[in-house]
DNA sequence: ATGAAAGCGCTAACAG
DNA sequence: CTGTTAGCGCTTTCAT
């Protein structure tokens, strides 16, 4: 990526000279100097009571809104977490966010996103941008990044977290679990079942790492097993429409077990199951991945794997704020296994 | 909200005083000033071609990571955008968030998330944290806030975009749709179809204006052309097994019709309708609101309503980077209606 | 416990 | 086209 990307201020909007608030307006009015209102704001126990309440009032009186660009920048380092995730229309990182975002926010953290529709060029730049902004910490999704971003990173100094997978060589933090031992354990249930033939339903194996480890799991698994395994895929989204498709594909040669990429693909051949007349799990067995809200529902429920997106988006977040406490270093890297758990239901 | 709220800096992570590498130093090295520096990043085709070389050289080598957090004070007014939305898990907000971030990113605009779960109050906080970043927009779900949102949103002269709802009297811009009227024409298809009774099934309705205003018009519809309609709520999330969960409720006084919230209670009324042996639509008709991807694979597929997240995020992108360029003002407060596409399938 | 002073890294007139 | 000069609003020693 070449240097002339960064172009952090176009023709900007004429805002005029507002008198916008100010720390001096306040140390002004309260009377008192303005390190003094920075004190009250951030330790307001150091600061007599006399004072505090004369300042509580100015800000108060005045509408006073802190300007977190300004302390940003004198305290070199603003209170910004760069969460950046594949997508956002994927429920398991919309998930995470939302977690990741209360949880941080707690912690007086803003979050900002960026999603690289699964592409490590497009990571890169938003890393770019994130850095930019001296963020607390970067999150990324996943352990497979390029050169470029990798560096980017390192020199930064910024404390990385890496999550939803495990395996890698992380950056610094990582949290997350084995996705070839998601396919492995799904596999493991249908030849616990004794069937006798198998497909791995995956969308988007070449930009989703992580989907294509568990189908990697999944054959590996199968095939030391002795049972025949194959792997449909496209390059077409996660979704239901998609898992319609797959499926129809599959049907050309049917087996009688499938697992699929996740949750979404697995309601889709359910659906065309349902309207090809065949019975699930009597004919065809089903499996996903995410236990998604829907897959207890399902008729017959969906037998899943549970990730646990919020136990993620809890441990990373206390990566990231147990860090911002303590000046801890050089226990990097770590990696942190939040597991998974295999949900057995009637599909298969 | 008390003014002790915002202490934007607490004890800091260490960040020992890592040289980071500053605009100066790529001025030096490449023997210009910081200003043409500055320059050359922000207009490159205003600075002779033999020094954009040497400055090009210079940030490669050194590796330079521009500061927007510094650019930002400087220039009154960061680059980035804060978008608050009721909840992330929600599909069509993650879709709406997911589109605008990618447009907004295209500006050179960085997204910053918010979710309020669907609380006034939280959304209060949300803004006013927001607004400690000079952002160059905020953006804001629905048009019902409370007092002090308003009144700092005003009182701040940021742009501000209300979406996904139209009808209240928007501080600014307003981007979306009449969600009364999605009600009433759901409503229209029924009695068209000569359902002779009909019923809503509702989620969080107290807060979630929309999904109330969406119930409303359906109600009233429905009563005006004498057909006997119930509403049937509880506060628990809009999903698929809450959708189970207000059915089966129903259940206990069934109706010919069923119109939903949202279409993932509606998927979870084509479940437990399956499990009781109530056919669709001979038994039950049944209609929901998103139409999102499962919708038109159900089977039977699902009627339902189109809102169109990308369109409503398209137009917000659009009212904030125009704004951008032109300092044009007192144009506002604008409505935007971008209308919805009630989508017939065979469910009813 | 409070204040004075010195920047943080960059942008934006303005001069040359 | 390039450089000089002031800050932006806040945090942070360091005195008092």
């Amino acid at each position: 990526m070449a240097s002339g990307d960064f172009n952090h201020s176009r023709p900007q909007r004429k805002r005029r000279k507002m008198q916008r608030v100010t720390m001096t307006d306040v140390a002004n009015t309260a009377d008192v100097s303005p390190s003094t209102v920075s004190l009250y704001l951030r330790k307001p126990s150091a600061v007599s009571e006399r004072i505090a309440i004369r300042v509580r009032r100015a800000i108060d009186d005045l509408g006073y809104v802190p300007n977190y660009v300004a302390g940003g920048l004198a305290a070199a380092g603003s209170r910004v977490v760069s969460v950046i995730v594949p997508s956002l229309r994927n429920a398991f990182f919309s998930e995470t966010v939302s977690e990741l975002e209360r949880l941080l926010a707690r912690g007086g953290l803003q979050t900002l996103v960026g999603h690289s529709e699964y592409s490590l060029d497009q990571e890169e730049a938003l890393v770019r941008a994130a850095l930019s902004w001296a963020p607390a910490a970067v999150v990324l999704t996943g352990c497979r990044h390029n050169d470029a971003t990798r560096k980017l990173l390192i020199r930064s100094q910024t404390p990385v977290v890496e999550m939803w997978e495990l395996g890698g060589d992380p950056i610094d933090q990582a949290v997350g679990f084995s996705h070839e031992q998601v396919g492995r354990h799904i596999a493991q249930r249908f030849i616990d079942q004794g069937y006798e033939s198998a497909a791995f339903l995956g969308a988007r194996l070449d930009e989703d790492f992580r989907a294509a480890q568990r189908s990697q799991g999944f054959l590996a698994e199968m095939e030391a097993a002795g049972v025949p395994a194959r792997l449909i895929e496209n390059n077409a989204p996660a979704s239901t429409s998609n898992g319609v498709r797959l499926f129809e594909e599959l049907c050309m040669a049917p087996v009688r077990a499938v697992a699929c990429s996740n949750d979404m693909i697995a309601l889709g051949v359910l659906f065309e199951a349902q309207r090809r007349g065949l019975s699930i799990p009597t004919q065809l067995a089903l499996a996903g991945f995410g236990d998604l809200d829907f897959a207890a529902q399902m008729v017959p429920p969906l037998t899943t794997v549970r990730p646990s997106a919020d136990k993620i988006a809890r441990k990373v977040a206390e990566c990231i704020l147990s860090r911002d406490v303590s000046g801890d270093d050089e226990s990097r890297p770590v990696e942190h296994d939040t597991g998974f758990t295999l949900v057995p239901r009637a599909s298969g």
